[in-house]
This record gives structure tokens, C-alpha cells and sequence, in this order.
DNA sequence: TAGTATATGAGAACGATTATCAGTTGCAAG
DNA sequence: CTTGCAACTGATAATCGTTCTCATATACTA
């Protein structure tokens, strides 16, 4: 396998310092989710990935969002559908509202939410450890004046 | 099939309203619906309506479901885990929040926090229809004192 | 009580994901 | 630079929850 230098990316960076080793389809694609702002499912990373380079199998797809799952690389997310959904960890901590009509996903966060969130747990005995929050909804019409 | 009246039930009584045909396994599975208040997987149910009829095949207790849930008599929840859990749908609108030890799931309402959510969604010019909301956390330490 | 539309049981089919396994490759040591 | 081997990959079978198929059975109406 060649090693095109222009594939490297801040993912593939960190699977070197991790030790991992770097295969042609993994920089392939580290390359594709470094440069991804979005939620892709696992046939869409394998549709970006093989257009850079068209010898990467699905199963090596699958293989590799578990392996950057695993390393904490990515966060699986699952926005019904059926298939999980995939974006970095280096978006940090943040909700989901998906438009219901278009199945656009549009990030938002909100501290008093997670301070309510947490004081709800806490008043129930627990610690929060993981929120899952997906508001699904429609775009409102302007209102009349 | 016998008809046995000790199995009636509100959601059989709903069926009838309905128009819809009332078969023993469909009674059966209502009753034990009606019973449960809890959030049972399809396998669960099976086990329950076979433990009080055993002519109930698997492929009807799925059929039944998503036959109550079209027909808003059942909600169905997922909680992880891959399968489909179900409750009533009269247990009325409510959150979750699940123990990651024991697997024990925990309902919880709140206004504060429907109007917060209702009013992020908005701020963002959507009409939230739906939120999926469960918190994932463990039990927490007493305090020492 | 008979007729018909609908429901059921058993098992095949399905779709996303994981496992298997023979062949390939990254990488480190010589 | 070669070599050696553990780790990785591609192709495809297996898995798992769920839905579909179809021949048979049943509830409800008249
Ligand atoms: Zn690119
Ligand atoms: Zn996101
Ligand atoms: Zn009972
Ligand atoms: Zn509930």
C-alpha cells in the first residue's frame, strides 16, 4: 500500500501516539472523519472513504468506527433509523434537534439544561454518568404580524 | 379458541372500541399488557402471554405491538440493547433514567424542564414534537458525615 | 350456521453489524 | 534493505431483532 502523505490527519496523529498501527484504509480513513463536520452512518464514511481510495472494504469501515470508538476517538450516536451514526469526539459534549421533514441534525448545548438534567439524577439518588437528549421537531412558520 | 372473560382488560376493552377483531392472542397480550407496569422487550411479552396461553406464536406478539403502537395504545421505548421496549401509552408523558448496574429503569417528569427544552427548540425555530430523553447513571454514595 | 375478511403459526427473508479465515501488510529488529 | 510476525484486510458467512409470506384457522356479520 502506497502511503500518500496528503491523507494525514489530526486522526491519524493520534493513532500513532496510541501506538495503532497505520494502515493504508485507517489513514484513509482517519483522513475522511477529520475533515467531516456531520453525522455520517457507517455507508456514508465507506462512500467518502472509497472515493479517496477504492481499496477499503465495508467491513474494514465497520472494523475501524469500532476501533475509534473504542479509543474514544468517536462518539456513536443513534438518531433512530437503524444505523448508528458517527461524528468526533472533538466536538465536544453537546444535544442533538433533528428536523423531522428534512432529517437535517443540528447540534445545540445548554448549560442550565445539563445543571437541571444533573440536579434531577442527583435528587434521585444518582450520578449521571451518560444523557442521551435528541429533540425531534418542525421548522415553525413565521408568525403572522 | 375459548373465549376466557377473566382475561378482559382496558386495552381489550379499547380493541373492541376500536372495531378491531378481538382474537384470543390479541386478548391475551392485552391483558397482559394492561397488567405490566413495567417497559418489557417483545421476547418478555412472549414469555408472559405463553405462560397464560401457550397457543401465542412470537410472530404474533410482534405483530401486536406494532399493531397497539400504530393504534396509540403502546409507546415504543429504546433503551439500548437493540430491542424495542414497550409500555402503555396511558402512563402518560414521562422520562427515564436508567441504572447502568442493574439495568432498572426509573421514570421521571418534569415542567421546568419540558418548558427549558420546549423553549431551546424554539429558540432555534423548531416546534419540538418529540424528545427522546433517558438518563444513563449509578447509584450515588451516601455522603459521610 | 355459513361466508368472508382478517389473524395466526411456522419459518423464510431482511438489514445492520459482527465473526471467520486465508492471505496481506506495517513495522521493528537485524 | 531484508526478514518475521503480529496485526490488519477482503470476502463472505453468521448473528440478531424484526418483518414478511402463505397456507390454515378464526372472529364477527348476516
Ligand atoms: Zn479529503
Ligand atoms: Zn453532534
Ligand atoms: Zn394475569
Ligand atoms: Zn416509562
Amino acid at each position: 500500500m502506497k502511503t500518500d502523505d496528503s491523507l494525514d490527519s489530526p486522526i491519524a496523529a493520534i493513532c500513532r501516539e496510541k501506538g495503532m498501527k497505520l494502515t493504508g484504509q485507517r489513514r484513509t480513513i482517519a483522513h475522511v472523519l477529520s475533515e467531516s463536520d456531520d453525522h455520517p452512518d457507517v455507508e456514508e464514511l465507506y462512500r467518502r472513504a472509497t472515493a479517496v481510495d477504492p481499496r477499503i472494504s465495508i467491513a474494514t469501515v465497520y472494523r475501524t468506527v469500532r476501533l475509534f470508538e473504542e479509543q474514544g476517538i468517536l462518539r456513536r450516536r443513534d438518531f433512530g433509523g437503524g444505523r448508528a451514526r458517527y461524528e468526533t469526539t472533538d466536538h465536544g459534549d453537546h444535544f442533538h434537534l433533528i428536523d423531522v421533514d428534512s432529517g437535517t441534525v443540528m447540534e445545540f448545548d445548554d448549560e442550565e439544561l445539563k445543571a437541571l438534567l444533573a440536579g434531577i439524577g442527583a435528587r434521585m439518588g444518582y450520578e449521571v454518568a451518560t444523557t442521551r437528549l435528541e429533540l425531534y421537531g418542525r421548522r415553525k412558520k413565521k408568525k403572522g404580524r
